[in-house]
DNA sequence: TCAAAATTTCACTAATTTTTGAAATTTCAG
DNA sequence: CTGAAATTTCAAAAATTAGTGAAATTTTGA
């Protein structure tokens, strides 16, 4: 396969991929493309590669750097701004992993905490099967979170980082 | 607080929560309706309790038993089905990694295979990163295929299976 | 300080996804 | 069999989400 079908193939699916993951279709392709570019790159080059409008680029790149996944690069001589990707998948992972935990997971846990204790007749089902199974993705969720501080820990961790690396 | 508000909280955030993980709020809504109630529901029921139209209904109903978690009942003497949801959240969960896992994870390491021999001069630098984040991200989505195995597994076997539910 | 370049914002438009509801089909008790 | 009840389908409508591009703002080199 040559590279610039194998560039676009790339990007377009890992475009798709993301959206299953809550993050926008081209929001990921410009990390895709981030991802397999040697060099960084402008606002312009991206328009011009994804062939998307300034503003769009603009958004989705701030977010890819709120979600810390892209970094501002300053080209001395340059007075365009530059962004590239990190290109450690394990970083990227735990990464993603960290954030959607503060914005998905923690909240929700949150919120069950609260929920795990209804008013009324302890007896009745209705109230029997909404605590136990408000309790038991409670207790499933703090277990989960348990195992991705673990995760994102290991990574921060030079030794065990070490030990990870035979992994990548 | 009350059982009912309890309630609403609880189907309103899962039905948030399952969008931000590619499950369309409705779908998520009815598994939280089906997960907070102690006998099978049937369609009328589920139509009147979340407000939404009969077609909405039977679909997502469908895709939730193609996701293997909600499974159609028979109540002797009744005319209509009746629907119930997998309550065991270890099981839950493990079902959610295999579908997603076959629907996602499997398809992206094939391309990713594919992808990763492109021709051409392998000093260039646009091919050489190319190939290194393609061979990167199918080396880790590797190993977290082996690691979900290893979940799904665990789960299905008895030994591990009663050892994982000292977690729960 | 000035003005050209670069970046950001945001109202509007486009695209996509979800929901509805009525018609078509299937099921089943009598 | 028959026909009423239950389920399924699907084209159209509604709702949501994403993208555009021009105007506003900020930055920077001279």
């Amino acid at each position: 396969m040559q590279l610039e079908e194998a560039q676009q193939q790339f990007i377009a699916n890992w475009g798709a991929f993301g959206s299953h993951w809550g993050i926008n279709r081209t929001m990921a392709q410009i990390h895709a493309l981030l991802l397999i570019s040697p060099d960084p790159l402008n606002q312009d080059d991206i328009m011009v590669k994804l062939n998307i409008s300034r503003g769009n680029v603009n958004m989705n790149i701030r977010d890819l750097i709120d979600w810390g996944l892209v970094n501002r690069i300053l080209i001395p001589g340059e007075r365009k701004e530059f962004f590239s990707a990190e290109k450690d998948i394990w970083k990227v992972a735990t990464q993603i992993v960290k954030e959607r935990k503060k914005r998905e997971l923690d909240p929700m846990l949150r919120l069950l905490d609260q929920l795990e204790d209804v008013e009324g007749d302890k007896s009745d089902k209705h109230i029997k099967q909404f605590t136990e199974t408000v309790g038991s993705i409670r207790r499933f969720g703090l277990q989960a979170d348990k195992m991705l501080d673990g995760l994102v820990k290991a990574e921060e961790n030079w030794f065990l980082g070490n030990l990870m690396k035979m992994f990548r």
